[in-house]
DNA sequence: GTATTTGCAAATGATTTGCAGTGCT
DNA sequence: AGCACTGCAAATCATTTGCAAATAC
């Protein structure tokens, strides 16, 4: 993925700590606040969490990255990428994407409550399988 | 509702501050700390907020009542009742239950993840009939 | 009577802001 | 050159904690 590019289509400007910030939530999928802050370190030593949370906002702004608010847990950040739901699990706390059509659930959801459905939220949390089977 | 028994069943004390929380709860549907905090203190004008988030924190823990985390928003929260999605005007910031059969969601999420699924978290934002027919 | 809850004040934790210096385009 | 970004320190906002007095059971 060319961070750069991603940026720029953002009307963001490119700078070092940004490039770092995309390419440590690429990597690690979804990432806390305070994580991502020890890992930018790394690479950045100097980098304050002012810097970062300007970042955050500034890409959360422009819907560069997303943020996901998980019961119990601070909220991750994740690259904005096609509409997917998350599954949590309770035991081990791996948290993935899931892709799924969803029309069903929105057609239905709309229906009842008359409501025009422009974005979902969904997070399903209960065991993996490898805690499932433990 | 009964409050005082709705605290006894999940081994609370009965103390006028949780019964107001509760009857407060119960009207709005949902509500976050600093409304609440608002309209508890016309009840028991002494009461502090700290004590305030003890309750929310006790009847957490219990799962008398439930936190709603909603994409930029303060957290809300609701007694504790079925299963239910929460649809999420963007325009006038409604907030309702609905009650929906989510089994097939479930299911599917189920076979694509290998999860175990014991919880849902669902909302679906976008416009209420009234705001989308303006 | 004992344990829990309340309310206050202080502590902690998370996030934001202001500003001077630096870097991007 | 001009505007946006960075990093620091301080400010703000949210939540928790410790403790003495009051209350629930």
């Amino acid at each position: 993925m060319n961070y750069e590019t991603l940026l720029r289509e953002h009307s963001l400007k490119v700078t070092p700590q940004r490039l770092g910030i995309l390419s440590i939530m690429h990597t690690s999928g979804h990432i806390n606040v305070e994580e991502l802050f020890i890992h930018i370190k790394k690479r950045f030593a100097s980098i304050s969490l002012a810097t970062l949370y300007k970042n955050i906002n500034a890409m959360l702004d422009k819907k560069l990255i997303s943020e996901v608010k998980i019961p119990n847990m601070k909220a991750k950040y994740e690259i904005s990428k096609a509409p997917h739901i998350h599954m949590l699990c309770k035991s081990c706390n791996e948290f993935i994407d899931l892709e799924l059509d969803l029309n069903d659930l929105v057609v239905t959801a709309s229906l009842k409550s008359n409501y025009r459905v422009e974005d979902t939220n969904i997070i399903l949390s209960g065991l993996c399988e490898r805690c499932n089977n433990k």
